[in-house]
DNA sequence: ATTTTTGCAAATCATTTGCATATAT
DNA sequence: ATATATGCAAATGATTTGCAAAAAT
């Protein structure tokens, strides 16, 4: 669970107003621990009678993703989701069953740019890393996961 | 710039028919040399005055995708696009200005990939790593591309 | 002959925009 | 007071689906 407090002084920090929307949708995304879609705040929103508008949410994750207090997640499926993140920044692990996530440190990725950049004589601005798979949790929850025996 | 028969042996192998339309797209694929999309797809079918469909071409991209024969790639943009790929698999290196992209191997992927598994108790089950920056040829249209001299 | 594929139009889902009103500063 | 943010409805864009006709085996 995250702390509403983390996005709302980033806000404020870059000189945004601090709105009840913005308040709201920042309370709703620290109370889950997992991922989220704008799906599902636009739900959150409408099933707890704010009278928040799609339009609304859509540009305040937008401003949070530009604040870097949420980041945006590509999911195998295609679909955008995001996580709360500490500003430090930087690829998850992503448990495929109940959407937790974890951030993960650099743990080699630099090493593996330079490597790459040198490999292949791109200048390299930027990148992705994901991994997906199952958190201790919801391995507990599955005893005998891959070769189970039949 | 790709081979349109690679797609279409491994199209046949897998006991799917060999049509017109998935021919006509095979190609397209092989003639680019950098990533695209579906609209690009639906644009040059239509210009091409050819008769296929929107719905052609986004099933027979689905259906390219199952057989590893192209593959997702997230843009920062958010937009997915497409890449033709040797069944090996996995990671690239795209250039964000023309769009070009070059595979990249292993280069330590799967230590990394261990050490995170070790640290967060997560199995990780699937891992996806993209780099943005610019391709040799792109860099050279640009002298003094970073911090330019004012 | 039979099964798979296609094209089309319509349906659905995601995202953005215009604009008048409301709100934070 | 004034600039910024909101809500709504409508526009746009991406993707999927139903179904009868066409093509591949």
């Amino acid at each position: 669970m995250g702390d509403p407090d983390h996005i709302l002084t980033a806000l404020d920090r870059a000189g945004h107003r601090l709105t009840d929307a913005r308040r709201l949708i920042a309370g709703l995304i620290a109370e889950r621990n997992g991922h989220f879609t704008v799906a599902d705040l636009v739900a959150a929103c409408r099933s707890g009678h704010t009278g928040i508008g799609r339009a609304t949410v859509f540009r305040t994750v937008d401003l949070f993703e530009s604040l870097d207090v949420i980041e945006r997640l590509d999911l195998p499926s295609g679909e955008h989701a995001y996580v709360e993140c500490e500003r430090a920044h930087h690829h998850h692990v992503v448990c495929s069953r109940c959407g937790r996530t974890e951030g993960i440190e650099d743990a080699g990725l630099r090493t593996l740019v330079g490597k790459v950049s040198r490999q292949t004589g791109f200048r390299i601005d930027d990148h992705r890393l994901e991994m997906f798979g199952l958190c201790p949790a919801c391995l507990a929850l599955q005893p005998v996961p891959s070769s189970a025996t039949a």
